[in-house]
DNA sequence: CGTAAATTTGAGGTGCATCAATTAAAGTGG
DNA sequence: CCACTTTAATTGATGCACCTCAAATTTACG
């Protein structure tokens, strides 16, 4: 575990796999009813972070593999000249740890993870995963198709900061995560309102599409001004959607789940 | 098989799996030498492609999967606004055409193919995908191997576009095709001069970095009149590795293959 | 050898960054 | 619950890294 957080056992009971709400998103989907019971044998424990804390730096030892229970959280990469690049957004059931930068199973997180807002985290020791996958081999092509979802997002964000202007970019980034809150159908999207919970603030946006926060502003602005979106204290309501997918050149299809075969 | 490409199938004799010399990097590496002719019954055969022909573009039903046997591709996409952006750079081993942007194997591409210089190309139908990881199935692991590894590098293009200047991101973009050339140890990195044959041109750079080409050109002056490249005739020689690496903010380690396990 | 494609160079424009300073909001401890 | 501190949002002014347009030259190629 990594003292530089303040990371805690959440209190017991935890719990239980089998009747996890974020089980039909997660790595362990394909896992039969009755594995499950065997499947928990292999986690550390839950987790709780709070808000804008870090989980782990660049370059620690990666011990665990994470899934992201509950809340909000980044994946990212601080450079040498200061600027941070946010290279994914973090929803419940999301499985996150296990890209290192050496050869087996010493290596250390190529990233940074963070919690946008206080999060819960379920965790297991790198070092299982053989055994595991030994024992659920499907592991593997679950894994390999949230690895695809991943490449997939990643290279849509690779095109906005490499082809789209500002206000594409953020129209594609609003959508993506207002979809994917909404895919979940939890407490955190409001159907009334058509809005969601939305904890990035204005650098963390500028930091995932490659602007300054102070340009974020300007545009979210103008999104307001226009009638697109409003945006204020951690909330997101999409108001005129159709246009924002018109600009962002976002299509819903993109961010459901594939299956490998 | 895509009308739209001149796709040509190799006269025979076409190389036998057992005797693949990119084998090392290549999805089967770690088929055990007695399946590998039961795998080739899978392959649909060998295929060459001129230079500068497209194979598939986006949204083509993804009949195949491929392997690049021999030569230099890219895969692309293409926005309303004109511009393209280069996902990934393909070099003899590199497996893709498995994501497809709908669930089920009747998807399509979500990205298009060309060949940068005459290449040879190795296809299986995706449909027999799942009969392989029956007969194979530590090829779920290998596949993970490979998709983690693009992820790295789609990663860390992401980060460049998002958060380097011009000279840094062609740096980067050079050294890694570089290295990755140079890994191969084949006839296209030539240890004397410290050079490779480089066939992408000042526009495909561009589309890979998101710069224009103009850009990309003054850029590559500037590195030429400094004495750290030479590069000119579809040849790419490095002079002063260590300046670009700096610059670069490159790593030859990151682009090592990792073991998932 | 002729045509198309790529490279090269210059001039001018702009989208977004940077700097600076104020206001508002969120978090913290008494 | 309020005073205090920190962080985020907001706004304006200025600058530059890179884009776009245009045209010449060189290279690639059937």
């Amino acid at each position: 575990m990594n003292n530089r957080s303040k990371l805690k056992q959440c209190p017991d009971p935890q719990t239980e796999c089998k009747e996890c709400p974020v089980r039909s998103m997660a790595l362990f989907r394909d896992v039969p009813e009755a594995e499950l019971g065997w499947m928990q044998e292999f986690r550390d424990a839950q987790y709780q972070l709070p808000a804008r804390e870090i989980l782990f730096q660049e370059g620690d030892t990666a011990h665990s593999l994470y899934t992201l229970f509950d809340g909000w959280m980044i994946l990212f990469k601080t450079l040498d000249n200061g600027k941070r690049q946010i290279l994914r957004f973090l929803l419940p059931g999301d499985f996150f740890g296990f890209q290192v930068n050496a050869i087996g199973p010493t290596g250390g997180y190529i990233y940074g993870s963070q919690a946008l807002m206080k999060s819960t985290l379920c965790a297991f020791p790198t070092i299982r995963l053989q055994a595991m996958i030994e024992k659920q081999p499907q592991l593997t092509i679950r894994l390999s198709e949230m690895e695809m979802h991943d490449m997939t997002l990643c290279q849509y964000h690779l095109i906005g900061t490499g082809c789209k202007n500002s206000l594409e970019r953020i129209a594609f980034l609003l959508l993506e995560l207002f979809h994917r809150v909404r895919l979940q159908r939890r407490g955190d999207y409001d159907e009334a309102s058509n809005s969601i919970i939305f904890p990035p603030t204005q650098k963390d946006i500028g930091d995932a599409v490659g602007l300054s926060s102070i340009h974020v502003h300007r545009i979210l602005k103008e999104m307001g001004s226009k009638g697109w979106i409003r945006c204020q204290g951690k909330r997101l309501t999409i108001l005129d959607e159709e246009t924002l997918m018109d600009i962002g050149q976002f299509d819903p299809g993109m961010i459901l789940p594939k299956s490998l075969i």
